[in-house]
DNA sequence: AGTGTAAATTGACACGATGTCAAATATGGC
DNA sequence: GCCATATTTGACATCGTGTCAATTTACACT
């Protein structure tokens, strides 16, 4: 508990972040985590009891350095339910590329292990959350389309700003991010909003 | 050669499209495909080197047999920039479910396999390619919007009918098929045209 | 000093999946 | 009956995850 050992747990934590960040989170094993925090493998599982709770705790552990909550709820200062969204999707596209390889670790685990699907899901709920928030503050303001329900402007919000679409553009088609970014609120304005 | 095996590459392959779609592309390993063939796993290896080829195989032997060339290619009968837009995506969003458990695998390899990689950046090319015409098309009719260039134009609309995004929508958040590709419409036309 | 406890190391091993290899064993054509 | 080809059988290498047990290191307390 007392500052005996330099926090081996965080050490991993941040070992495993730098790895999966210049791997862009593809073939980091267990090995690797423990070279980079300068431990036995075994000694990784003393701490984590699996490849998949690592990872989950990696997520929360940049979560909480880089404080998504926080950079997400101060969209609430934006004035008008289209500035609101505009600013939700900045801090949101924004945060994308700093995490983005963690969420593919944990997304290549998805279709084989049930934590990390169970783990991805709960985060994508959150952010599905806040474009819910978005659609309600549009709507409020009148500026959501008339034909569109909040549940579905939720969805299309949702999927437009999904992290594999931020990989198809920026990786993929080699986008600048701030390229992305306008592309995004262009196209979230264009599809929730009228004109 | 001539017909004394009743042909066990194609056995193969169907065994291997049949697990693939109903397990969602998920777990299908060369044991499973083995047994549906009615075969011994070794006798998979005798017809294709590994586990990639024989993915990459059943996704050129699926569209051979469901035409996705000539689907696709149909779409230049309809009359108007708009209407071929609307019909390339009609063509290509019914094609999704069809091929997505193959897609599933073939994805899940990318990382991990180079010819994997290689061979679904192939289809997405292609995709591409049909986007692309769509785009040109608009472009000729006047119904492209001013503000956005053909490259741009060619991969927002690649974007939003990604298979990722079919997974997103129908598998995740429930939708159905036919709101799944009115949206999609609905999308590309506010994205792309004006109005 | 000495003892106890927690953290870490070492080395071995089981498991599941892919892929390889060599030696049998059908099967059908001539 | 003989040959070629397809297939089977069983063994094995490899790689990564996860487990286990015995040992060592290091610090904390009295």
């Amino acid at each position: 508990m007392s500052s005996a050992q330099p926090d081996t747990r965080e050490r991993i934590l941040t070992g495993a972040w730098t790895l999966l960040e210049e791997g862009g989170g593809r073939g980091v094993r267990m090995a690797d985590v423990a070279r980079q925090a300068g431990l036995s493998r075994q000694a990784v599982y003393l701490h984590f009891p699996s490849r998949a709770e690592l990872l989950i705790a990696t997520t929360r552990y940049i979560d909480a350095v880089k404080d998504v909550e926080g950079r997400l709820a101060e969209c609430r200062a934006a004035v008008g339910g289209f500035a609101r969204m505009e600013a939700f999707i900045r801090a949101w596209c924004a945060y994308i590329p700093e995490v983005h390889g963690v969420c593919g670790a944990l997304l290549a685990m998805r279709d084989s292990d049930a934590e990390a699907a169970a783990a991805w899901d709960d985060r994508m709920d959150a952010l599905r959350e806040g474009c819910a928030a978005v659609v309600r503050d549009l709507a409020a303001d009148g500026s959501l389309r008339a034909d569109l329900d909040g549940e579905a402007a939720t969805d299309l919000l949702w999927t437009l700003v999904s992290v594999r679409n931020w990989e198809h553009l920026t990786g993929d088609r080699g986008w600048s991010q701030e390229r992305y970014v306008a592309a995004m609120v262009m196209m979230a304005r264009r599809v929730l909003c009228d004109l």
